[in-house]
DNA sequence: TTCCTTTTTGGCCCTCGGTGTCATTAAGTA
DNA sequence: TACTTAATGACACCGAGGGCCAAAAAGGAA
């Protein structure tokens, strides 16, 4: 799962000169997920964080291109796996099953990382900076479907269809996510599944 | 469709004391998209905007909450016309092809309207901050088809399936513009049209 | 050890978006 | 003319973000 942070402080080859990262980026997450409980995202300012973490507020603008982006962690590793995911999937498999399959382990949580996710998640889809700022994360993650579904489908990544696959996708994963964070009991795992069966009902079971 | 500036100054009613507003709406606009055509949006200050308005800064802030809120024009009046295009919907029509039909309509635009809307959806999609903020905007739309949905299918607009719809019937609307400001040939309603049928084929024609 | 090189760090200062406050101005009404 | 109400914009302030650069912390070479 993208949202589980592992990686040391910098993956920079050892044996190189200079001065040594001395900055642990989960050190930095954890204390700003502390104060986003406590205050609240938009009263956290940056330079507040950056003292909690014990380095410099310029220091955490070269680590984070900005506040909005700290909730996010590692982002880009998840969708690594995400194409790594789909690149390993059978070509036997129709599409809309091997994307789906996709999204399903994208979005796999071990159950001990619940909590932590769901807190991420809320503070993601309930901030409307945060809120505002994810389409820029979401349209990486709609290009590595996009991409897929074009190539599968011998079309270019800039072709309709795979453009309307991405930001499908999306949308049920989203709505999948918004319905988990309302309610206690459903599965995620289960709301994606939901989330796809309700729309082909809908689109394709109807009198036309 | 929303994107036409039409209404006056203000709609207080008439007869009111107190001063009356000298501010013109739609010569703000004018002169913002003037600036952001020779300038780009980013490099564009508020401070350039209001005075190219010939008004101050913090009255330009009374009638847009935001710079980013300048490039959308009217877009809650457009929203309201989409309730109300709904509303009127008959019964008897699936929901999907009423949503569709909704949608069709939201985006109609007459042929003389089609130059300065495709700037202005320019400037919506490739901007990276006014992509960030369109999401809130995005979350009003969803939530008039969602109500729609909820309420045609007798559920809650907090249920899966309501979401799913808004999120989903956004997602083909944005893809269709994405390609719409690729090409130069094809049309708006062509593209929705595409797009949804695509996505049936792709999601409900194929192997499961 | 001392110098030299390389890299991280963080302090300083600036720009710009956005907000609260408040005096001023332009209306209508008594 | 005096009173009320509403729009305007000047001023001051805050926080995010970025450019610049000197100080620190490592390595290797003399």
């Amino acid at each position: 799962m993208w949202s589980t942070f592992r990686g040391m402080v910098s993956s920079r080859p050892r044996q190189a000169p200079g001065r040594r990262p001395a900055t642990d980026l989960g050190a930095i997450e954890r204390a700003a997920f502390r104060l986003f409980a406590v205050r609240g995202f938009e009263e956290t300012t940056v330079d507040a964080i950056a003292e909690a973490a014990g380095i410099g507020r310029r220091t955490l603008f070269r680590y984070y291109p900005s506040k909005n982006d700290i909730p996010w962690g590692q982002f880009e590793a998840g969708l690594a796996h995400l194409r790594a995911f789909l690149r390993a999937t059978p070509l036997d498999i129709p599409v809309h099953r091997a994307v789906h399959q996709a999204v399903l382990d994208f979005n796999h949580l071990d159950e001990a990382a619940i909590p932590q996710h769901r807190e991420r998640m809320r503070l993601l889809l309930t901030t409307p900076a945060l809120q505002a700022h994810s389409a820029l994360k979401y349209a990486a993650w709609r290009a590595v479907i996009a991409d897929y579904t074009a190539e599968r489908y011998g079309l270019s990544p800039h072709d309709l269809l795979p453009r309307t696959v991405g930001h499908v996708s999306l949308g049920m994963a989203l709505s999948a996510y918004e319905q988990w964070l309302d309610t206690e009991d459903a599965s995620l795992p289960a709301l994606l599944d939901a989330a796809l069966a309700g729309l082909r009902h809908h689109l394709c079971e109807e009198p036309a």
